[in-house]
DNA sequence: CGCTTTTGACCGGCGC
DNA sequence: GCGCCGGTCAAAAGCG
């Protein structure tokens, strides 16, 4: 996926571990943000937050980014959408990320987020965006976000940066 | 060599 | 005015 580059962590009170805050390093001027807290309940429970909007165009392999949009700003995010949808404007994209150490994946529509376990128990919250995406090839042209499983209904997903630069 | 990660410090905002 | 909290940047080190 996109490349994270980690830039901060602080305890947050409240909980009892850390946030991490990464931000996009895929491009120069992305001002996409993600910030990752672990639950304080479920310690397998990751809530990530994602903010603001990637500039560019993402990585697939597939469809090309006829034009892909040049407005670059510097901070801004003047992001378009991609031409081949006819912009709309999805107010968010959400990723909640859970991984239920005992709760079953059965309720869970696809990605078994079990492995994650492996990926994420490592230390307080680092980068497991390798999410085993079941698609053969996501042939999504950009749908953005991975099929994520929301169980616990304390894992909300804010957007404060929603619409932020290019909306509007 | 380039890039990423890590820790500390700094800054801004808010509350009291 | 001070203290607290959250958020971000910066510098250095490590790794690929």
């Amino acid at each position: 996926m996109w490349a994270w580059r980690k830039y901060g962590q602080k305890p947050i009170k409240g909980s009892p571990y850390p946030r991490n805050y990464y931000r996009c390093s895929s491009s120069k001027g992305c001002g996409a943000r993600k910030q990752v807290e672990r639950s304080n309940d479920d310690p397998e429970t990751f809530t990530i937050t994602y903010t603001g909007d990637h500039s560019h165009p993402r990585p697939t392999h597939r469809n090309s980014l006829a034009g892909s949009s040049r407005n670059r700003s510097s901070s801004s995010s003047s992001s378009s959408r991609h031409p081949t949808m006819g912009d709309s404007d999805p107010p968010m994209m959400t990723a909640s990320v859970l991984l239920p150490s005992s709760s079953s994946p059965a309720a869970s529509p696809i990605t078994p987020l079990n492995d994650y376990d492996s990926t994420i128990g490592e230390k307080d919250g680092e980068m497991f965006e390798d999410m085993p995406i079941d698609s053969d090839d996501e042939d999504d042209d950009d749908d953005i976000l991975i099929p994520n499983l929301t169980v616990r209904d304390e894992i909300y997903v804010g957007f404060d940066g929603v619409g932020r630069g290019r909306s509007s």
